[in-house]
DNA sequence: ATATTATTGTCTCAAATTGATACAATAAAG
DNA sequence: CTTTATTGTATCAATTTGAGACAATAATAT
C-alpha cells in the first residue's frame, strides 16, 4: 500500500487543525491493510491499481485501522470509499511483516510530488505490517475513486499488470493462489453471479479464476452431483439455440 | 494471548530502569502474535497452554513484535523462548482484529495477582491486533519453560482443552482447520519424523493430525503413487513380524 | 413454413481411481 | 520349527472421471 492514500477527507482535516501527531491519534501506528480487489464481469479478471502523478508508481489500494474500530471494519470502509460498494465479499489472506516491505525513498519521493510537508509526514517512512485482504465484485457495476491525491485509479487484467512498489506484487501473487484454493468453499458467498444463472456462466467463473478451460460436460456432472443448485424452470431465452435452465445456490 | 506473557526478563529491566512507557520504545503498539504449538510424538496431538496463577486463566503463548525485527523473527523468538527449539515449522493462518477480543478485566486481575504496577502496565489493557501462528514439534524433545510471571505452561490433548480466555478458543479452532487442510502440501517441510521413517509411522502422522483413521493398504497405494518418497533397502527391526522398508522424502 | 445453426441436457462406454479383501513373506518369540 | 503379528502386494468390485455422441430446441436464414 501506499502510505499517503490512506488518508480520507477527514484525517487530512484533523492532520491540519493539529500540531500532534495526527495518526498515533487517531489510528494505529504501523499497522495497515492493503487490499487486492480483484474484479469479475464474467469474461476477465482484473485488479485493482492505484497510480502516482509523476512518479509512475503503481500500488495497491490501502489504509489504515483506526482506534476504535475493528480491522475487518477498516478494511470494508476503504474498499467503500475506493469503490462505492459495500457488503462485498472480503477475505483476509496474510499478514506480511518483514523489515525490508517498506520503501521510505518511494515514499519520500510521493510526498514531494503531492508538495507534502516531508516533517509533518515522517512517519509515513516507518515501518507497517501490513494484514491482506481480497475482494470480488463486479467491474461493470463500480466507478472507482481516486484518492485524495488525485492520483489515478484503474483496472488491470492480472496477467498484465505493471510493476507494482514494495512487496504488492508478492501480495498479488498470494492473493491470487488463496484465492484459487478457496474459491469453490466461498462460491456461494462471494457475488460473482446473479442470484439466477446458467450453467454457462457458472463454468466461465470456474475457468476465469482457475485460469483454464473446463470439459462441459464433466463440469456439469460434478456440480450438479455437488448437490448445491436449484434449478428452476423458467428458461433464459434470447440466442439462437436451446435456451437453458436458470439455476440459484441452495439456501 | 496473555499480555503478561511478552516480557522477557530484557523487558521487565528495562521498564524498571525507565519511567517512560517501556512498549512504545521497544515494541509495535497495539500488535501482538499468538502461538498454536502443536506437539506430537507419533501418537497425541497436544497443544502448548499457559495457566495463571490463582486466576484460573488458560491463554496461548505469545508476544510482541519489536521495531526493528520482522513479524516471524518475532514468532521464532517467541517460541524458542518456550519451547527452546529454533528453526522451527511456522506457519502464519489468520489475524484477529475484532474490538471485543480483548478482555480487560481479565488482564486487570492478573496483573493483581502478580502483584504488578497497575498504572504502569495500563496499556495492557489496550486493544491489540494479534497475528496467530501454528507450529509442529515433536513434544517429546521439548521441556516448555514458563515464563518471567511464574504462571505454568504444559501440553494439552486437542480434545481436552480447558476452556481458554479472550478469543483464544476460536484461535485454536482455526489453527486445526488450516492445519488440516495444509499439511499434506508441507508435510516434507514440518519436521514430524525423523529422516527415516516406515509406512505405518507416516500413517499415523496422517490419522492424528485429520483425527480420523485410514486403510493401510489404501493409504500405502495412494502415498507411493505420489511419487515423493524414496525407499531404501535398509530395513528397520526389532518386532515380531516382517520388517518394514525405511523411506525417506526425496529432495 | 421449413431448414439451418449453435448450444444445451443427458447418455454411454472406456479409463482411472478408490474400497475392501485376500494372501504370501518374514522377523522375532515361544 | 511352529506360532504370531505385521508388511508388501495382488485382486476384483465399486466409484469417479474423461471423452464423445446425440437428440432437443430457440432463434435465424431461406
Amino acid at each position: 500500500m501506499l502510505f499517503c492514500l490512506y488518508f480520507d477527507m477527514g484525517m487530512v482535516n484533523r492532520a491540519k487543525k493539529s500540531n500532534d501527531n495526527t495518526e498515533s491519534e487517531d489510528f494505529i501506528p504501523n499497522l495497515s491493510y492493503d487490499s487486492v480487489i480483484f474484479g469479475f464481469n464474467g469474461k476477465q479478471l482484473k485488479i485493482l491499481i492505484l497510480e502516482y502523478h509523476n512518479t509512475g508508481l503503481f500500488a495497491l489500494p490501502g489504509g489504515f485501522v483506526k482506534r476504535d474500530e475493528s480491522l475487518d471494519d477498516a478494511v470494508e470502509r476503504g474498499v467503500r470509499e475506493r469503490t462505492g460498494l459495500d457488503h462485498i465479499y472480503l477475505e483476509q489472506f496474510y499478514t506480511f511483516g518483514s523489515l525490508n516491505r517498506s520503501d521510505p525513498q518511494a515514499m519520500e519521493r510521493i510526498l514531494e510530488e503531492n508538495g507534502m510537508d516531508k516533517q509533518k509526514y515522517k512517519w509515513m517512512l516507518d515501518r507497517f505490517v501490513s494484514v491482506s485482504y481480497y475482494a470480488l465484485i463486479n467491474y461493470d457495476e463500480v466507478t472507482p475513486r481516486p484518492d485524495i491525491l488525485s492520483d489515478n485509479i484503474s483496472w488491470f487484467p492480472i496477467d498484465e499488470l505493471p510493476s507494482l512498489m514494495m512487496d504488492h506484487g508478492q501480495i498479488v501473487k498470494k492473493a491470487l493462489e488463496v484465492l484459487r484454493d478457496n474459491f469453490e468453499k466461498k462460491l456461494i458467498s462471494m457475488n460473482l453471479l446473479p442470484s439466477k444463472f446458467t450453467m454457462k456462466q457458472l463454468q466461465e467463473v470456474y475457468e476465469v479464476i482457475l485460469g483454464k478451460n473446463l470439459r462441459r460436460t464433466t463440469f456439469q456432472r460434478r456440480i450438479l452431483g455437488m448437490d448445491i443448485l436449484e434449478r428452476h424452470e423458467k428458461l433464459f431465452q434470447g440466442k439462437a439455440h436451446k435456451a437453458p435452465y436458470l439455476y440459484s445456490f441452495k439456501s
